[in-house]
RNA sequence: UCCUCGGUAGCUCAGUGGCAGAGCAAUCGGCUGUUAACCGAUCGGUCGUUGGUUCGAAUCCAACCCGGGGAGCCA
């Protein structure tokens, strides 16, 4: 007989039966004669119980002998039991130890982010990464699903270029055959091809940015969804933005429930979004928005708001604090890590107090023709609670490729906005399809004609209006997920600093 | 490159000029329903580095190293 593994995820379908489960010690405690297994086998966590007097004397000193991490395998008898994670319970009859571990580094307890970045190979086993990455992969699946039921065909463009493509942007540069190459930091050129092509086309890769940015927002290597669609133009595109994210967010509420539950995602905003429109708006109402007295108000209440909930954090650290020298000792204990609490909040107000009137500065200088800060887009998108579509942008500030409007001073570009403060996660844009314009355009940016030969052939044999985007995939993961940094939302980042595990 | 915050036990953090501390982890013991279990005991230190001020420095000053957050740039 084939031996069958039961996954824990299935579980559910097996009370009241015996089955075989293999996975690692995620946590255990013991009480006299009872040791409770937290066993993790990839797939969920599940409550093992062993009792002396029920098992073998050899599982009954593997069962007290077993660290963190240890590797398992278990047979016992399924029920549901209320007081276990997920409902259900293994009563264990047998327990063999693969490997037995000593001091695994990572404790249930809370670490440092350097600490747990270094020992990142290992993170990624703990609840809230494993959900994390669950959820990510949902948000792929569900972008395929998305493009492929629409008849997109994916495609795949070069990761080695051999020119910068938009000119600004550093790029990693290497050794390509004693000639000069660099990583791509996107593939948008090659998709438009793809699409005058196949028609309607998407990219699903990584991309690359050699920009020295340390922020929660900012990867060195990234994964980006590039669709491009033929006979589109820039409301097209826009809609089909708008349609893609609220499928991504319906599919992942759906299916990820009890990972969104792990990371404590408060889905009330995902699901308004499904239902709701997104706000869309040009670039010229946007200034008006950051430039008005309304959202100097807004921000100064932020920070009325920040400075009392700081007054009444000391107030409750002093109480608590003469409090202690009498209290009891769980009191004490309780005492001591409310106030490493309080702390840590107290430096969070300390520097969103830094913060917030350069904001509202920033905010209220504005001027027509500059790029949105990091700040003007939270400014801008905390006063709505769906994303936000900014377009017509000051040409000037725009890539050359863009199409411009009539007046030629607006791109018919398209930024959106995750709310909460999670930024830019789509940029796009209608193409420009003429070609004397887009050769003038080459021109005026300083670019070199040569280099832009095969893509100015787009224009010559049978150049269509166009449009695409970009989607960035970390962002989308961290805004859905609720992760405060990129960093968590890929299993090996590379950012600046940071190349190993 | 610049601004800002930080570096104290294996981990998370208190300690702001006068004896180096707590919780967790580890080790030993106790406990038959634990949920970051709990209770008792034991173990645990180059206070990032170098120099300076001082009777005395984790604490003050300077330089440097490393990390977090941000600006620029961007998805």
């Amino acid at each position: 007989m084939k031996r069958q593994l039961t996954y824990i995820h299935q579980l559910k379908n097996h009370i009241s039966t015996d089955v075989d489960l293999a996975g690692w010690v995620y946590n255990v405690r013991s009480s006299g004669s009872l040791v409770f297994i937290e066993c993790r086998d990839g797939s969920g966590i599940c409550q093992c119980v062993v009792n002396k007097e029920e098992v073998s004397e050899e599982s009954w000193e593997a069962a007290i002998s077993l660290k963190q991490e240890s590797s398992i395998r278990l047979n016992g008898f399924v029920v549901s039991d209320e007081r276990s994670i997920g409902g259900v319970e293994l009563q264990v009859k047998r327990l063999e130890v693969i490997q037995l571990v000593a001091d695994y580094p990572i404790t249930p307890k809370e670490h440092g982010i350097e600490f747990l970045m270094n020992r990142r190979h290992l993170w990624l086993r703990s609840q809230r990464q494993w959900a994390a990455m669950r959820v990510r992969n949902g948000i792929i699946y569900a972008i395929h699903n998305f493009f492929q039921s629409k008849g997109f065909i994916q495609t795949d463009t070069p990761i080695f270029t051999p020119n910068a493509a938009e000119g600004s942007t550093t790029l990693f540069e290497t050794d390509f055959f004693n000639d000069k190459a660099y990583l791509a930091q996107t593939g948008q050129l090659y998709g438009e091809a793809l699409a005058m092509a196949y028609g309607l086309i998407y990219t699903f890769g990584p991309t690359f940015r050699a920009e020295k940015s340390k922020t929660r927002r900012h990867l060195s290597e990234f994964w980006m969804i590039e669709p491009e669609m033929a006979f589109y133009d820039l409301e097209m595109n826009m809609d089909l933005a708008e349609d893609m994210l609220k499928s991504i967010v319906a599919e992942v509420l759906e299916k990820y429930h009890h990972e969104l539950a792990l990371l404590e995602r408060d889905t009330s905003s995902l699901k308004r979004l499904v239902e709701k429109d997104f706000i869309r708006m040009k670039y010229d109402d946007a200034v008006d928005i950051l430039n008005s007295d309304k959202t100097a108000k807004v921000l100064d209440e932020l920070i009325q708001q920040r400075k009392a909930e700081k007054e009444e954090l000391i107030q409750e650290q002093d109480a608590i604090q003469k409090e202690h020298g009498s209290a009891k000792k769980w009191r004490k204990k309780q005492i001591e890590k409310r106030v490493i609490d309080i702390h840590t909040r107290v430096d969070q107000i300390e520097e969103d107090l830094r913060n917030i009137p350069r904001w509202k500065k920033s905010a209220q200088e504005f001027t027509w023709g500059s790029d949105f800060g990091g700040s003007d887009e939270t400014v801008l998108t905390m006063q709505f609670n769906v994303p936000v579509m900014v377009t017509h942008w000051p040409a000037q500030i725009k890539a050359f490729y863009m199409k411009r409007d009539e007046t030629d001073t607006y791109a018919l570009g398209v930024d959106i906005l995750a709310p909460e403060g999670y930024g830019e996660i789509v940029g796009g844009s209608q193409r420009e399809d003429n070609l004397d314009v887009i050769l003038a355009r080459i021109e005026e940016e300083g670019l070199d004609p040569e280099v832009f030969d095969w893509y100015i052939d787009l224009r010559r044999f049978g150049s269509v209006p166009h449009a695409g985007f970009g989607l960035g995939l970390e962002r989308t993961v961290a805004w859905i997920c609720g992760l405060s940094h990129v960093r968590e939302t890929i299993a090996f980042p590379r950012m600046m600093g940071r190349i190993t595990p």
